[in-house]
Parts: structure tokens; C-alpha cells; sequence
DNA sequence: GATTCGCTGTGAATATGATCACAGCCGCTC
DNA sequence: GAGCGGCTGTGATCATATTCACAGCGAATC
């Protein structure tokens, strides 16, 4: 069967357990274990033995039944799922404090993303380097972003400039976007976006601290 | 009935859209706009009116029923439930680049959360003022936590900080954590954790552009 | 090779979340 | 004050996610 037959089979809650399952698989790895149990794996995670095996099954399975998983094996049909196997060139915009947290954030690229440009409004910014990486004018992104074959774009500047930006990178070929400023963003058709709300968690948090006493 | 009755009937992601909601509401009563219908919000947040209004149903429903529903009440109704009507206060560890960014992240203020007290473990960290806070050796967690009250943590300090990190938290009062950091935490009983890591969203979207074509 | 043990994969059952659709109400109009 | 239009709150329905529980298999043991 192809990925993508598969890729249709899995719903977004095992798609984000998946990240987890893989970190742990890749500190088993990198310990030396060949295989491992569902409920060894689940524990690990949190999760139940039913809820993983499940998970894997959605994928195709490849449980040896007496030895377990093969732990190397499912690292790379998760990276081949997440299309993370080579390496994936990202757009950043906005060099703020966020974006240069994130420019110097070592997991995007352990796990196969590549932060090649760098865009921002602010002329100071325009032209410096920071961490290696050029930064260009926004309007410069419909010309620079094709030269990287860029895909996926990180937005981490102010919500000024935000005005028509998610159009603009739609047609500049950017297919999914990740989220940081705090105003919620949606894309066109047949684009993927992320928010991630700092303060959004922090209030959930405090309900729970507030309200619920087991949950 | 008493807000710790209605929390409990309240679901998890329930509660995430209400963040949500608070801040399209706090849009609409900046312009001044006192009451609202359920479609409106809905379309302003995207989310089916059905969900909305049994949404807010869940936290006692106080919507007129040809006025619809009140803007700024529920902005205060929301607000009580989620406890930040007033100013609490988090300890930050770790002030790496992601620690700065948070410190000067304006979003936290804003929807009342205050970071009160900063920790790292590095001397060289240790004694300076970042954003007018003075920083902490971890060591001293124990005995600066209590007397600033708090009881919320973020965590955005390397990895190797982790060691025992979270039974000491829950030890010096911590309820609850955010968790910057890529390594998935859990917390003792009666602690709430939120894990956030960038990296996973990332996937998460790599995934769709690969597979999803309409989800 | 027969028996036992303990694992996976999966149908069936359950729990949870979202949607539908409509009764009942309110204010407005005439 | 009767009638109408359009809104909310909610029982009933549908859809999705999780858990249960067990058949069936592979390896190991004797």
C-alpha cells in the first residue's frame, strides 16, 4: 500500500502521538535496543498498550509477535510518514526575541527542519545575519522563497503584520504555516496552520489548577 | 452554583476554545460592542454556532435569547474560570535564548500571568537582572518560590536540568508546568503539564503537506 | 512434536465529542 | 395583544476515539 493510502487511515491525534512515539524510539536506538514491547514502549509515553498497538496497527504493522517492535524500522516509516527523512528547507518571519529563540533552536533541526530564510519588516534587521542565515524584507519573499523551494513557513513577528501575509505566502508556495503570534490564524484552501498560544496553555493550566482535582 | 461545580462538567477542549473565544470577545468589546449572537462568534473563531453555544452552556448559559449573548460578562465569566481575574504570579527556569524571549513576551501580562521570579543554573546567569527580574541559582528554588506565592512554573532550561527538576517543583508548591522543553515531562500526582514542543508541530504539518490533501 | 507462555492485531463495546433539529422564548410590529 | 421572526438551550443522534478482551501465532522448553 502507498504512504499516502496509508497517510489517509491516520487520525491528527495519532499523528501527534507519533512525535512522541519517535523520540522515545530514538532514545531506545540510540541505546542499542533492537526491539521493543507494546507495553514497554506505552509506558514510556504514557499511553496505554491497547492505545499504541492500535496507533502502529493504523500505519501498517510490523509487531513481531514474540519479539515486539523493531525499533530502528519504525523510526524510519514515522520519519517516511512525516516526510522528515531528508531534510526540509522552513522560512522564519520575524527576527524578534521569538525568532531568534527559535533560529537557535537545535530541535528543528535534529528532527529535519532546516530554517533556510529569513524574512522581517524592520529595515534595522533587513540585511544582518543572524545565525548564519541572511534576512531579507518580507516583500521580498515571493522572489527569494521558490529559490529554496520552501514550503513551510514559521511566523513569529508582529500581528501588524499579519494584513494579507497568509495570502502572499499561499501563493509564494508555501503550503503549511506554524504559528506564534498570539492572534489566531487560519490559511487558504488546502493550507495547514498551527497556533501555538503560550498564554492559551498557561490558562488551561490554570483552570485545571483552579477547578479540576483529577482529570 | 459554584464555579468548582461547573468546571467539572466542563471538557478539556472545551476549555482550550475558550481561550479562544476570550480573545475574539476581548476584540469585540475594544470596539465597543456589547452583546453578540452565537453564529457571529462561531464564523470569528471558526467553530460550528452549535459547538459554541453548547460551549458556553457548559459554564451556565447566560445568553439573552434575542440579544445574544453578552460580550463583556462572559469576558469576566471566562476570566474567573480560568482564575486569571487577577494577576498570577509563574517562576520561569532557564534564561537561554527561549527564556529571554518568554520574559519579554508581552502576551503573558496581558492575560494575566506575571513572571515573578527567573532561575538558571548557570553562575555565569545567576545574579543578573533579566527584564527587571533578578535571576536565581536553581538551588535556592526551594526557598524563593513560597515567599512570592507561586504555584505555575515554565520550563525552558536544557535537558539536563530535568534530574529531579519536577519532584522539587511539586515539592516547593508547583501546581502546574508549562514545558518548553523536548523532552516529554510528566508531573507527580495533582500536578498538571503541558508539554509544548515546536518540532512536533512541525511534523504535524509536515505530515499533512504530505499526505492530508482535505482533513 | 506437543505444550505452554506471552505477545500482537483486531472485532466489539464503551466513552467522549460534535452536530442536528426543534421547543420555547423574547422583542418587535401591526 | 396577537402574530411573527429569529435566537438560545438542549434532548437525540451521529461520529470519532479509546479501551476491552480474546483469537491466533511464534518461540522456547521438554
Amino acid at each position: 500500500m502507498s504512504l499516502e493510502k496509508i497517510g489517509k487511515k491516520i487520525s491528527l491525534q495519532t499523528v501527534e502521538r507519533m512525535s512522541l512515539y519517535r523520540k522515545v524510539l530514538e532514545e531506545l536506538h540510540g541505546k542499542g535496543v533492537a526491539n521493543v514491547y507494546s507495553h514497554h514502549l506505552a509506558e514510556m509515553v504514557h499511553v496505554s498498550p491497547a492505545q499504541l498497538r492500535r496507533d502502529l496497527a493504523s500505519f501498517g504493522s510490523f509487531g513481531n509477535i514474540s519479539k515486539g517492535y523493531p525499533v530502528y524500522q519504525m523510526i524510519r516509516t514515522i520519519s517516511r510518514l512525516f516526510g522528515t527523512d531528508a531534510l526540509q528547507n522552513v522560512a522564519l518571519i520575524g527576527v524578534g526575541n521569538l525568532g531568534r529563540a527559535l533560529l537557535f533552536y537545535r530541535g528543528f533541526e535534529e528532527r529535519g527542519f532546516h530554517i533556510t530564510a529569513v524574512f522581517d519588516i524592520d529595515a534595522e534587521k533587513v540585511g544582518r545575519v543572524f545565525a548564519g542565515r541572511r534576512c531579507y524584507h518580507i516583500r521580498e519573499l515571493e522572489t527569494v522563497l521558490p529559490d529554496f523551494s520552501i514550503t513551510m513557513a514559521i511566523l513569529a513577528c508582529g500581528a501588524q503584520c499579519l494584513d494579507g501575509l497568509v495570502e502572499r505566502l499561499g501563493k509564494a508556495g508555501i503550503r503549511s504555516i506554524l504559528n506564534f503570534v498570539p492572534k489566531q490564524v487560519h490559511g487558504l484552501e488546502g493550507m495547514y496552520v498551527e497556533n501555538v498560544d503560550f498564554a492559551a496553555r498557561m490558562e488551561k493550566l490554570s483552570f485545571l489548577n483552579r477547578i479540576g482535582t483529577a482529570r
